[in-house]
DNA sequence: TGTATTGACCATCTTTGACTATTATATAGC
DNA sequence: GCTATATAATAGTCAAAGATGGTCAATACA
């Protein structure tokens, strides 16, 4: 069921598979997808956040454009460091999705390992009352992505 | 005479005997029996549970869908059931602990796994008054456990 | 009495459109 | 020429509508 949105986003990915930002036309983008122009919008908002890993940049009136940039964290020290600050003491379920879709596309982590930290801060996983269930969740998160990492290294050293 | 719940039933399996795992719209189903919609819930309920070897996913909104995966039972029949019998809904970290090491030594899961599913079951995830820990322990192990077998199914398909 | 069925109400995700904001370019006034 | 203003060409925001599936309690049926 390849939704609009879904066929949007694969259209971004693919051409972002060649470059690490690629520049385009709201308008032009729509039109091709026979869509509202809004719908670029939603589907950048949702798919292409910060916390996927993307930055957004764009410009209005003639010769607007829309650019996205792939952000880049090879070599990036403390890039846990900044996630778990991202997470801090309370954190939504929807976040926690794009961060752990954002490890899984730079291959930090495998998709299985993707689905169990999806199942581990579900809201079906956090029966609580909604207010303590984002507090809840970055606890748990925050410690699964330390233990990520830490997979990270092991690995390293398996390699060795 | 066959009730429509069992009707439902067959066309599933009949559906399923071709793939171990289809993808229907839920309203579709409904509309093809001429029923209620939930009642596509309750045959999916009672007769395509976890302890009746299937798993169910599902995803609301446009181009919603639901998901059926038929667990290939090797070895044991239901040892997820098993499983999540075993953890309830409440359970103590050693034994988390315990069913994670045992499904490592299995080859259900990787080292990595593991480590992520111990991450997110520690005392240190769930900063709960104790009493509440093990029941929320509980929720977020079962939920894993869950997808931990999801996973494997996943990966059989792929290395088809 | 236990199972099956339905319907009302809820939750989630997508798509659209009206309205707004910004920028480049053309035009007018000096 | 230079500036001010209008116009056109973009993109952004937000709320409403549309498209699904979920839950649960009341009711019907076997």
């Amino acid at each position: 069921m390849a939704q609009l949105s879904d066929s949007i986003e694969q259209f971004i990915k693919e051409l972002m598979q060649q470059d690490a930002h690629i520049e385009l036309r709201r308008n032009e983008l729509a039109q091709h997808f026979g869509c509202a122009p809004s719908q670029i919008n939603y589907v950048l908002a949702t798919r292409f956040s910060v916390d996927h890993g993307y930055i957004i940049e764009s410009r209005r009136g003639g010769g607007g454009y829309v650019r996205i940039v792939r952000m880049q964290t090879r070599g990036e020290p403390n890039f846990l460091e900044t996630l778990l600050n991202r997470v801090g003491n309370s954190v939504d379920e929807e976040t926690a999705c794009a961060i752990i879709s954002n490890l899984f596309e730079r291959k930090m982590i495998t998709r299985s390992e993707a689905g169990l930290m999806r199942a581990a801060v579900s809201r079906n996983a956090l029966a609580l009352p909604i207010s303590a269930k984002d507090v809840l969740r970055a606890a748990v998160f925050r410690n699964m992505l330390v233990q990520a990492f830490k997979n990270l290294e092991e690995e390293k050293r398996d390699d060795v």
